[in-house]
DNA sequence: AATGAATGAGCCTTCATTCAT
DNA sequence: AATGAATGAAGGCTCATTCAT
């Protein structure tokens, strides 16, 4: 059945170009890297890459959306609500540094600016669903009555911003080196956020003393 | 008195070099900004730009490098011990938010990627003082009695990572339009941490389950 | 027969930057002559001519290179040896002459410096190839008892200096205004040297009392 | 007597500019030899410089007419005439070697382009001395019987040429590698053209074949 | 006379993008 | 759909020269 070898033929070259544009992003940086070398990288001519996409920024951007989506998906198994609460902080966190293990070289891809709206918006999307993601099952588990009520959207970003720069300071700034450190506190941050208890010596009546803080 | 004159329009020159290049960084971006745009906003020729700085990079690296230290000022105010500790989250956190406030439009370049290790360390010195002056902080509330004992070390980088992702989310992504919501909800965050009470309904349980689990 | 339509393309359009290079280093020299304005006259656009040079030393490289084959042919001849050893360096400088006028503008790249230890050597292999000729002319003139033995390989490098440096004197200096002159003296120093007279008045003495110095 | 501390100071100057240009030429070229090289080599400041020469050029045109000189006085010692025609050769390549080999460094020198007609006949004029000098010589000695006549002037020029073509191969090119073996040939060479035998065997009989040829 | 900070024109080179085949 | 030779705009950087001190 030759009725769609192109459709395959197709989505491989694309597929070709991300994985090329990817390594050689995670490599040198975006700006260092040409069009040329990703062609020659994917193994296509360089009028090739612009048959499948748009200009160099948008290869950027799709490579990171595809980074991004690798991770938001720890955060949208579907059995996290039926596991008990105590040991859902330390199994997202370990599968997400599990994750970012296995794309230690492109991690830094994170760290480039994307000046148009227009793109940031994309990459921002992507960002959203780790999000959401964390929305979702907060809003659930408040729901449960497992967890108290609060501002599920902010502890949701905060939270997503929290783990995405002591990633980026592990894998990005420090290479992975200590990951395990990075691994076990941040989880006990977490945790301790979570479950307690708080830092401050004493805190039980501190506690007390800022009851209505919380929203 | 013009007994040092040159040195005088030597700081000049380099300050406004600086000042006209993080204020176009900021509108424009690195890659689409030149020097000769900066120059002209500098009010002095492309080749005195290159008597201050050895290439365009490095006048990145300085305006970056002063960035950062803006907000690593706030960490080292030497009364943030006389203060009684449950003030001094918001306090922190508040000075933060007010300072990115004040360098809203630059605040996108903490995006910006520095291949050269060499560059790469420069702006991690400035990073690190911020961390520096957390961990200094937290030790010495640890020995006067006011916080238990933990890895001050990981949890002033930690925090460092959430605050900047935070402020980076609040100013860089939103451009500041939620500012109040993020500084509020971010306090709440860590004086939850430091105070309590945890987020978990009954967490007293909790608590008490993972009594041994911060090291 | 569109068989290689790319390969004479590609030969053509190299030939043509070249042939454009050439003259205007002649006209105005290396330095003075930009990449825009060789692509110019070449009829190519900038980009191309890197496509084919790897840089603008290259291009003055090549074309040296050419103009000394262009020489070093007149020295290759096969059928020198068939000639009366009397009428050959008429011969030659003759013929030297001849291509030095044709290629009269160009004669002035021959005071180019090359820095680059790389390029110094491409252009001596050129160089060389001259003296190899000569060298190797002069070896079979012994072999067949047409001269006396003698330094073969050093009178072919001094020869060879001494036409280069009345060429130049001729064409580059003087602009090819005496070139009659400068030809018949040459030859007839040359014929001086191989078929005598010395210039000694009553040589013939001096003769007889240096007879071992030749070596 | 303060009368001309400035004039010493004056000429010192300019020496010192006039070496350290030199200096740094040979090294490294003309073109990539900057004026604030020269300057701080020579220990002063880049306006200085504009004080002694009108522009960079200026200084190659000096740097090159000096060197000239030192091997020009070597042609014009006025008791050459009084020594046997025999050593003459000999004595004046000899002395021609040594001030090369003294100024080894910056013999490379002679190979730069100088396209303006003005800076042409500069140099002109300090190699003319040469030739001339040596025309000069030769005349004096067919008037004295010690030559037969011949085109004094040509002659002059051509060997001048046929040394300067010779010294730059041997100093230039090869560094002096084997200076001996070029020095001594070349003495033989023009030994050969003064005092014979000319190199073609039984050349008794070509001269006979050729005699007017020599005008 | 001496200085050296400032100037700015100009050039080499790169590389994203196009388009004829 | 695929190619890759050709394009040419654009920018970082240099450095001879000037001039206020």
């Amino acid at each position: 059945m030759p009725e769609s070898p192109t459709h395959d033929d197709t989505h491989d070259k694309r597929r070709a170009i991300i994985a090329a544009a990817r390594d050689l992003f995670a490599k040198q940086g975006y700006e260092d890297t040409t069009i040329a070398e990703i062609a020659r990288a994917a193994g296509v001519a360089v009028g090739t890459v612009y048959l499948y996409f748009q200009n160099k920024r948008q290869i950027l951007v799709e490579v990171s959306v595809e980074l991004n989506a690798t991770i938001a998906n720890v955060m949208q198994s579907p059995e996290l609500l039926n596991l008990p609460m105590s040991q859902i902080p330390r199994l997202l966190i370990e599968e997400s540094f599990r994750k970012c293990h296995q794309n230690l070289s492109v991690m830094s891809l994170f760290q480039v600016n994307l000046p148009s709206p227009e793109e940031v918006s994309q990459l921002q999307v992507a960002e959203q669903r780790i999000s959401d993601a964390l929305d979702s099952f907060f809003r659930q588990a408040i729901a449960r009555g497992l967890l108290k009520p609060f501002d599920t959207v902010m502890y949701a970003l905060m939270l997503n911003g929290l783990v995405s720069a002591v990633l980026q300071q592990c894998f990005v700034v420090e290479h992975g080196e200590h990951e395990e450190a990075y691994r076990e506190r941040l989880i006990e941050l977490i945790e301790r956020l979570f479950f307690g208890p708080a830092l401050q010596a004493g805190n039980r009546a501190a506690e007390e003393g800022r009851q209505g803080a919380a929203t």
